[in-house]
DNA sequence: TCAAAAAATTAACACTGTTAATATTTTTAA
DNA sequence: TTAAAAATATTAACAGTGTTAATTTTTTGA
């Protein structure tokens, strides 16, 4: 019925509502700080309204995490046009890195925080990971093709893909909980954090090229 | 003096009965569960003379980081033994990842979370990471062993290391928090996660292997 | 023994997520 | 139009958190 149509989208209007002032107050002041109450006092409603919408908090952390989500798949969509796919390979790698660096928030929330991934398995039907799905299978297949031009050999495709996604993930995390500018600043004396990421994500693509058979 | 001795020592030993007590909790049921007011009833004392002990929650969360990084130390201490540098290499990857699946709890503490290293930065004198500086230049100087007998070549020494510390942090984080399990039900209909990042490891010690110039 | 110093405590502040009970508003049907 | 029903929002409260100021108890040294 139309009413009915009516109804359920002025409830997702006021579930965007809510979700857009959480993300506000997340990207502002990070996950832990905005809190229920300030999310409500800044859209001027009661904090007990805001579990009308969401079931608790870790609701709301993972519809942040699916936005995140959005976003980088928006920033990978363009890379598809890259046709040599070592040379995609290496892009998504430095997108998937620029992302960390400029949503630092979002980063955390999408691949460094148990509360949003704790909701996915409390979801009743075990609604899946698709958004992470999509973008894991993004990579597998670019390595796949990277496998047919002769790198990687002798290695399974989803060891590569997990392999891969881990050092670029351990770079930015390690960036993230600020462990990099220790390890720069004790180890390294190398103040300048990001050059060290770059360097180090340089180092490993280098790495990769040299599991290239030049016979095929 | 000696009644002054007697007193610090005193001191020390509340000290340690209080991170003895934060530490189970710690342990049984995580950091954030840990609460100041359950610590304190586990000894026996009110809440406020744990901060007689300690500046705050993160003073305690670095003293427990400590800690973690004595047993990390005490693991990689029996691998000096080992006398060829790569296989050294690759006990100290098996070794962190035994490490992190062994003591999640401690690995979060060390090299995921914020809190003990903000705990660093606010300390006066600059108190330095000497903890993690010794663990990350143990593996410097095995990766500059490697070097030496024709691996990793034309990569400088420091972004070899934090690469490759990066690789086994990226897989040891995304294990605990629970995104490797996720990647393995929905993408590589394979549960047994512990199985994934071992095959995700030999994958890249291979790939390490490859980096070998035989003509040294 | 008694004053000074040290150690521990109580009470309180300002928060947090979350729920039950209540009130208000909107919708539906007579 | 109006009364009942349903939807929506609110207040009050619970049980917890880290942390500090003021106060009391205990220990120490002369």
């Amino acid at each position: 019925m139309k009413s009915e149509d009516k109804k359920t989208k002025r409830k997702e209007d006021v579930k965007k509502t809510i979700l857009d002032a959480a993300k506000k107050l997340f990207v502002e002041e990070g996950y832990q700080s905005a809190s229920i109450r300030k999310i409500a006092a800044e859209i001027g409603v009661s904090p007990t309204t805001i579990y009308l919408y969401y079931k608790d908090k870790s609701d709301i952390a993972y519809a942040l995490h699916q936005e995140g989500f959005l976003l980088l798949k928006t920033l990978f969509s363009s890379l598809i046009s890259v046709e040599d796919p070592f040379e995609r390979l290496k892009a998504i790698g430095r997108t998937y890195i620029r992302f960390a660096l400029e949503h630092p928030d979002f980063y955390e929330l999408m691949f460094m925080m148990k509360e949003p991934m704790d909701h996915l398995d409390s979801e009743s039907e075990e609604e899946c990971w698709e958004e992470g799905k999509q973008v894991f299978e993004f990579l597998m297949y670019t390595i796949g093709e990277c496998q047919q031009k002769g790198y990687f050999e002798g290695s399974d495709l989803s060891s590569t893909a997990l392999q891969s996604w881990a050092t670029v993930h351990g770079l930015c995390s390690l960036f993230i909980s600020t462990h990099l500018q220790k390890v720069g600043e004790e180890c390294l004396s190398q103040e300048d954090t990001e050059l060290l990421l770059e360097t180090a994500f340089k180092t490993y693509v280098h790495f990769l090229e040299q599991t290239k058979n030049n016979h095929k």
